[in-house]
DNA sequence: GCTAGCACTCCCTTGACAGGAGTGCCAACA
DNA sequence: TGTTGGCACTCCTGTCAAGGGAGTGCTAGC
């Protein structure tokens, strides 16, 4: 995305002003106010007829529209683009709010869900926004190590843990009784053989003894096979989301059409969209400003989405970001989504 | 909640009639239309001044009242809730809806986290509303069997599955770097000395063994203990919802007051209400309904809210049930409900 | 005991109207 | 040439009154 010329340097501070008057105020912006505005922000003293003859042009090339000809002007998403690009000064949290923040984190050490779910919650809290994370995903799926434990007279459960430390679980339904040291027996001899194998390893491995292999045998291998095999690629029940009410929150979205605020509730809790744009996400680096019609899903496209990826370059990683009205606090969102990622980032090395 | 005392059964069939065609359209109903619903339904033929009268005495009882005085009729709690105590027929979904049904459930067998996703997707879709469920819980967490892993170098993983087969983990930053070999050990030693042992046991062991710990292994039973001592008090955090989209596709609830719409969301996202009535569901039988202002939650005081225990006794248990408006269709609602603890039930007796 | 009829209440929609906000344009000025 | 004050014009928004409609309560009669 990029902006094909640059405006003057009054047209610019004109924009400006406008586009930070309307993310404050919430309503059109008109001449006179923005006429005000300068005076005082900038220090610089135009009239409101000059600023309208400006705001004019703008129109023209579609920085900015009208909702009606008596109306003040609100920015395009073109005029919002050229804002994030060009015009908008970076911001950064406070050192109270990042204490805040990471004292958060400090009570739910060493638990990685929890830090999913925390990263979520920080960020819908801190910008009135839905908030989406995956959690940390490693490039592949590698088996570190499995156990069969019997849990009841012919229910197993295979527990199997991947190189990344991700752990998944399935029951069996054992064709017969059987015992625990049966079970630790068979565990053991797969664990030696199949140390470090992918999906592709145990399938083939199943497939070359099929025929030498006892029933139980035949089930484990199959269901090590299916957990291994689960989606690298990330399907939206991978996904987490929260801050559904802070977005209910905000009033100008809360009191508009219910059918919209239905549609993005559902790309939430569906969380249609995000598969989409991830793996562009994982591919790129820093900070993605998707604003309004911007976003290929059409439940989204007056909202704006902000998302990163975090995680350890070659070894894990994920994707997070924040979705919210187009009128939102750019600057800051932006920084809140960069120094969570920073803080995620600093939090897997540990771990790795 | 019991009714004091029998309405005639006159009025009983014009109760009954109000509701469900309160129900049926979600206006207040008049003495004209219900005068005409009785004869086309019920085949009783009374005049609407008749039914006028009628619903006057209905009114002063508190079954039912009127938005203003030109208008129609509408129940109050009292009224849905002798409707569902004594005039709603109990319904049964159709042999295709419980194919259809069934039908998903067979597509992933053997997961229980999945089993517990689709209860509540099932629920919502089926009932145009927010479905809640706790994941199954054992009465007690009692230690099966812990791995120690090495992930890296002076980070382990501490997997540890209980008697109920949950599995619950943690990472673990060593002191000093180890071995596989070397983890594997204590995780033997410690495994053959706690096996069963409940989180009491297990501080007990560690508080009494405490000067003759290594590093590791303090660090090893700290986890432990903290895993197992995870609440089985049901906390917000246990519990998962689907269909909050599937309530704002009902118009008359997503065209409701904003305000209503972000409290029933939040009491959803947050799960507040449910710790609080969960204790009284698990130690009940059947399927409860609680009715607008019954709920003791503020936010809910105009929905339902359908709930039922399910599980194994003694054995595990969770709750399950749903969230939608008041007027909702109490009959298929109950059957649903009922219907899919039935289905849980069914597929954990298999691993159980 | 039931019902037709009627007066009455209250809501809701509609249209007219006033007030206000903001623009575009023009003429004048530095 | 760039800037600005002034003014006519457009369009929105809120208010108010009036009319129509829906539905009731009550009464008198069958």
């Amino acid at each position: 995305m990029s902006l094909d010329h640059h405006l003057s340097p009054r047209k610019e501070l004109i924009l400006r002003a406008l586009v930070e008057e309307y993310i404050r105020t919430a309503e059109p912006v008109a001449s006179r106010q923005l006429s005000d505005q300068l005076a005082l922000v900038h220090g610089v003293g135009y009239g409101s007829a000059t600023v309208r003859n400006e705001l004019a042009t703008l129109e023209e090339d579609g920085f900015i529209y009208q909702p009606h000809v008596s109306a003040g002007r609100m920015p395009t998403d073109l005029g919002y683009r050229y804002f994030v690009e060009r015009l908008m000064g970076e911001s950064q949290l406070s050192v109270e709010e990042q204490r805040l923040i990471r004292h958060q984190f400090y009570q739910v050490q060493h638990q990685l869900d929890e830090w999913v779910r925390l990263t979520a919650s920080v960020m819908a809290q801190a910008l009135q926004s839905a908030a989406i994370i995956t959690p940390p995903r490693g490039v592949d799926a590698k088996l570190k190590h499995f156990e069969l434990l019997l849990l009841y007279e012919s229910v197993a459960l295979l527990v199997v843990v991947l190189h990344d430390g991700t752990v998944r679980q399935e029951r069996l339904l054992l064709d017969t009784p059987t015992t625990q040291d049966e079970l630790s027996k068979l565990a053991r001899r797969l664990n030696e053989r199949l140390a470090g194998a992918d999906a592709e390893v145990v399938g083939a491995y199943a497939r070359r003894e099929s025929q030498r292999l006892a029933q139980d045998e035949r089930l484990a291998l199959d269901s090590l096979y299916r957990l291994l095999s689960q989606p690298d690629v990330l399907t939206p029940e991978t996904f987490y989301h929260d801050g559904i009410v802070q977005l209910l929150r905000r009033d100008d979205f809360a009191h508009s059409d219910p059918e919209r605020i239905r549609r993005v509730v559902e790309v939430l809790e569906r969380s249609k969209f995000l598969p989409a744009i991830a793996p562009q996400v994982m591919a790129s680096e820093g900070v993605q400003v998707i604003i309004g019609g911007e976003n290929a899903e059409d439940a989204l496209k007056d909202m704006s989405v902000i998302v990163a990826r975090y995680g350890i370059e070659g070894q894990v990683g994920g994707v997070l970001g924040i979705v919210g009205p187009r009128r939102m606090q750019y600057g800051r969102a932006i920084a809140v989504v960069r120094y969570m990622t920073e803080m995620l980032n600093d939090l897997l090395s540990e771990l790795y």
